[in-house]
DNA sequence: CAGTATCCTTAGAGATACTG
DNA sequence: CAGTATCTCTAAGGATACTG
């Protein structure tokens, strides 16, 4: 009924894919270290609200230091999800935004989203019960 | 046209909860503490086709090690997202599969891995150019 | 077979201070 | 403002050897 199977199907593909060409070019690992890092996504989902500059990016994600945002930036420059526009004041003013290749993953980001959104409390209560099976009351 | 602008509303209900509870609660960095790691995704991959033993699940990803192995197992097992089914034989066998819940995240993960496969020519693209724009030709 | 236990090496990332 | 440059620390993860 869902399309988990459509899923699975593509999933023995690039099982394939990760056997034959070892470790080679995979779409998961491609993925993952795309978006997998403590950064990227968070601030791929600031910059879906529009364009912002260095310092509303940090005041929008205040944890962050300013040696990984410029590092996390950077990545997502490099590889084309997101454009650094650089207007000549004094002092310096950077915008960045997304690409559209960028944007091109906002649906897929959600999805991912919503599901952790769902099934948050499912997954709280599936470790709080592991977590009192194995010692279980001790007094 | 697409459902882009439904990401967007969706994203700033979460980065208000993001500055709200400090860091407290936050669906984008629990998914990527779920997934984001080095294996959990091809894990949930491999246990998508069916349930494996410990030893095919080895086989099926060489190059990670047993320490691992067991160890994203674990993790899943704690967030219910898959169970471990252990048969009294000589030597044990044990068996893992995915939980529902585990089920239930296979189409986002699709999602987003499909992303990667049709946008991966593009995201190289961008890095060769980029590598390629800052030094250019030296000699 | 399905793990533990141990040791050891790196990459990820914070803190701080400085600069055009 | 928008970064660099260091310096440091921690934890993710590999390698190897052992066990019920």
């Amino acid at each position: 009924m869902s399309t988990a199977q459509n899923a699975i199907e593509r999933f023995s593909q690039y099982q394939r894919e990760l056997r034959d060409a070892q470790s080679a070019h995979c779409a998961v690992r491609d993925v993952l270290d795309r978006i997998g890092d403590k950064w990227s996504m968070l601030m791929i989902m600031e910059l879906a609200m529009g364009s912002q500059r260095f310092s509303e990016l940090h005041r929008a994600i205040p944890d962050i230091s300013k040696r990984m945002l410029t590092q996390t930036l950077r990545d997502l420059e490099r590889d084309g999800l997101v454009t650094r526009h650089v207007f000549p004041t004094r002092p310096p003013t950077v915008e960045y935004r997304l690409a559209p290749l960028g944007q091109s993953l906002l649906d897929p980001m959600a999805a991912l989203i919503d599901w952790a959104d769902r099934r948050y409390s499912e997954i709280h209560a599936a470790r709080v019960r592991f977590d009192g099976a194995p010692g279980d009351v001790p007094s």
